[in-house]
DNA sequence: TAGTGGTCTAGACCACGGC
DNA sequence: CCGTGGTCTAGACCACTAC
């Protein structure tokens, strides 16, 4: 497409001189680098965009414009492009064009969440700093008593296909769901409770006031943090885009020593920052 | 490779069968899916290797193979392929083939190394968990007083143009970049004591050590963890293919209520579990 | 030498969005 | 309507690895 210079098929890198470049110069690629054209063209594109040249919420030139400025062919521009794609840092919308992603503000996520003070306040700990979204809404996903996978018993030091309790829970804010959270304990521990009632459930998602109605008093968390690529079905239920990262914490709640409740929550891991407080010695 | 073993077809999770090896049958796409080729042909890859069927590894079939088993063009075979690798779930090595990435340990990153009783036993608090790959080393990249950004006086509640002392470090195992950080310190804090002199530094990389050497004793710490692709710098500071995704940690200490060290941690997202245990209420 | 993945080109058709 | 990005094809040459 435009500029129809016979020496393209002489060289294969560039060096078309092509003088009525709509708007954008033309960028010479190194030939002496040994980095693949794609790479030279995202790591420039790259740059324009850490430099603030290109502003968030801004196009990139269209992929035409780009053919012309860089001189090379189609599928090489979409292949840097989806280089900058798969680093977050611009997403495509088809019909529209290629945009600077913005830096959205992180939901926090504080180790405060668990303290008393906020329990007592009425805060619901299975997320904090709402008020820029709203509360959130708990979906029961399921609640069951459950033998325990080899997994959770050597988690929770159970017997091996002892019973627990599973919940099962997506949480949404505004209609999208900011985390999902699969949660097990000792069924010996809420048997004949109000807290092994589905019905009643006296306090959805907050384990800490669950185990002190029946008077075991949660005195030590752990949690366990990694992040990795979302499988199919996370990317599903936090609405992610296959290949989209996650955070996936394990947590342990202990009362006196004793695990008394283990659970795997995973969110998506640009939404967040994960803030941990905890005093030395 | 495949299909000499006889037992393949008992265990459990290799259901080939494997009668004529790598004929592989021809697999059908779906023309009703509204999901293109390329994104099929990387599902049924990816349920192969969640399902097992394609152990850590162990190479998928090859883009010559791929193209016969599903009768799409080479691009798309190499479409569907990149989201598997953008997912981080095979590698690609030139010449040999397409390999399921194995579950490396991670290397494990816990509060706990904050503690006295690890500090008293000589353990360096910059990681832990090195039993498995042997001491770190530790190469000091800047150290200089300078005055502060107004980012980071900000965190450390000085006025902005405050003098700080910069310590840039990167920290090695066998070899291997695992993380970097830079830390700032008051140097009203340090002026004239040995914690200042880069040829003294008593204890490089223990904030805390160094501090309670002042009489400046640490009492709590604040870490915020986001997750995010690295930048070309973090990419080659910490041998990532850019792209990969790093964790970052702004840590803060504090002395009495008074923020006396803050630093930015960066670290391979994948290399790391980050295990946070704090007391409730 | 034969097979693997890595890069690049040229050209085609489609779906979406705004005018 | 036209320009945008999304998908797919066919074919070429290269660099690396194994034998």
């Amino acid at each position: 497409m435009s500029c129809f210079s016979p020496l393209t098929s002489e060289l294969p890198f560039a060096v078309r001189s092509c003088d009525r470049l709509k708007g954008s110069q033309l960028t010479r690629l190194d030939p002496a680098d040994p980095q693949p054209a794609y790479r030279q063209i995202a790591d420039r594109l790259r740059e324009r965009i850490l430099r603030g040249e290109l502003a968030p919420g801004e196009p990139l030139p269209s992929e035409s414009e780009l053919i012309a400025e860089f001189a090379v062919s189609r599928p090489t521009i979409r292949s840097a492009l989806s280089v900058l794609k798969n680093e977050g840092r611009v997403h495509a919308r088809q019909g529209r064009g290629v945009f600077v992603r913005g830096v959205e503000p992180r939901l926090r996520r504080s180790s405060d969440r668990y303290s008393r003070r906020d329990r007592e306040a009425g805060r619901t700990p299975v997320m904090v700093d709402t008020t820029a979204i709203g509360p959130p809404k708990i979906e029961l996903l399921r609640f069951a008593p459950e033998p325990a996978s080899p997994a959770v018993a050597g988690r929770l030091a159970l017997a091996e296909g002892a019973l627990i309790l599973l919940t099962a829970l997506r949480v949404y804010t505004a209609d999208f769901v900011v985390q999902t959270s699969t949660a097990y304990m000792p069924y010996h521990l809420v048997k004949d409770s109000p807290v092994a009632d589905p019905g009643q459930q006296p306090w959805l998602g907050d384990t800490i006031a669950n185990l002190a109605s029946l008077d075991v008093h949660v005195d030590r968390v752990r949690e366990e943090v990694v992040t990795r690529a979302s499988t199919p079905q996370e990317a599903t239920d936090l609405r992610l885009r296959s290949g989209e990262h996650v955070f996936k914490i394990a947590r342990t709640m202990f009362a006196a020593g004793i695990p008394v409740e283990v659970s795997d929550i995973v969110m998506a891991a640009d939404r967040y920052v994960l803030a941990y407080e905890f005093p030395v010695e």
